[in-house]
DNA sequence: ACGTATTTGTTCGTATGTATC
DNA sequence: GGATACATACGAACAAATACG
């Protein structure tokens, strides 16, 4: 098979011309000759391949991602679906380990840190007044290469005040906090919602702006139960799919 | 404080003026001169009041919905941003139950109902061959009369095979699963992603498409922990919160 | 910073086959 | 058979996003 050969499609089988097309195309997808993340020929190309018009592809395209098989960016092509990371959420989610359980090669590294007056969307949760300092962490999380992730990590900084440095030493905001005397920290509760990426985010995450980001917002306890970190994290939702299981 | 008044602003104060029609529009809306789903005035009608150009209140504009705080709709207007509602997921989720609990009036109708063969996706959770008998329950959940929700709920047909009939007379899941004799039935996993929605999704949903749903997907267990539901819902990311809490 | 080529997205219009009443 | 509605398929032109020198 050959992507200029021609591939003729029955035109009088009672089976629409895309519906063959789509289905050619799966089974390519199928059968390992494309894999994840493959770029499929131009439009132009398929419909040249199966001698068809540009539009009878394009419905073709239309329902593999309808069905999420490919994912289709204009000006950029068609591309085979990558599988999606699991993330799963539990009483203790530490992003390296839920990574590594996927039997993928979780990286982590620090894009941002400073001390801020609290706003009140973090102050709240948090349970401090408006403009008492709080420290930020903001971490890029990647999977096998891939960015999957980032998220601002919001302290109280009058808990943690070295953390910033405690996290320079340790590359690790779990190890981080212990040098802290936090010990360990618990998941309280998650709010999950999506809208559309900033640009900066969209940048960092390697993904258009027109395409969705997932958004967790996570309140941690520590063991005396006493917030400790809310963390908001930023997901490309194509490449994430969040697992809650109580 | 009047639309057609001019509104001065400080060309000298080192705050440039898109900040200061961001902020001044921000204390409208905080002030309550302005309340969620109102549109504001047209682009043309505030660049008038403030005597700037239109690009000036578009920048300000486009800073307030990168902030979550208006939403502009292309040919419609701009819009004060609605409070989401917080949708909790817990063992035992109900949608009527869930969205009283935040003082909203629910509302859900049946859009569509069928009996199907499984595709993979569906049969594989609920422990059915490919291509055994399920029944779909397509509802559209609302909350205060707005659309809120597009699930696809799917059984195994031989447990229930008078489902839809039952749901025809009782107007509700949970009661037609009583009727056909599942006494309860609890939450096993929540999977949450994010897409771009279906051209139906969408019209249902009354949103344009260029905005993200929340899709989640749950595996709902019988009394005797066996696979009795799949749904998928698909959610107006805007106006939704998933909340997990353990 | 800018223009150009490539690729997908959208909107016209037209023609044809198929199912239904 | 005739009328009608709908999905399918093709063609052309232009818009918009992206990549690249």
């Amino acid at each position: 098979m050959n992507a200029t050969e021609q591939t003729t499609l029955s035109r009088r089988g009672g089976v629409a011309l895309w519906r063959q097309i789509e289905q050619t195309i799966e089974e390519e997808i199928a059968g390992d000759r494309l894999a994840p993340g493959d770029r499929l020929p131009t439009e132009h190309a398929l419909a040249e391949r199966f001698g068809v018009n540009r539009h009878t592809v394009r419905q073709a395209l239309a329902a593999l991602e309808e069905r999420g098989v490919v994912r289709v960016e204009q000006g950029r092509g068609t591309f085979v679906h990558d599988d999606p990371v699991a993330y799963a959420v539990r009483k203790r989610t530490r992003f390296s380990e839920t990574i590594r359980l996927q039997n993928r090669e979780p990286n982590s590294r620090l894009v941002r840190s400073a001390t801020l007056a609290a706003e009140p969307a973090v102050a709240g949760p948090l349970g401090l007044k408006r403009g008492e300092s709080v420290i930020l962490l903001e971490t890029l999380g990647e999977a096998d290469g891939r960015p999957i992730s980032i998220a601002s990590h919001y302290f109280p900084a009058c808990r943690v005040p070295d953390l910033i440095a405690a996290y320079r030493a340790e590359e690790s905001i779990t190890r981080a906090l212990m040098r802290c005397g936090i010990a360990d920290y618990t998941r309280k509760s998650t709010r999950v919602t999506a809208r559309l990426p900033s640009a900066e985010d969209a940048r960092a995450l390697h993904m258009p702006r027109s395409r969705p980001v997932l958004v967790a917002e996570n309140l941690n306890l520590d063991p005396e139960g006493r917030p400790i970190e809310i963390s908001i994290s930023r997901m490309a939702a194509e490449r994430v799919q969040l697992v809650f299981e109580p």
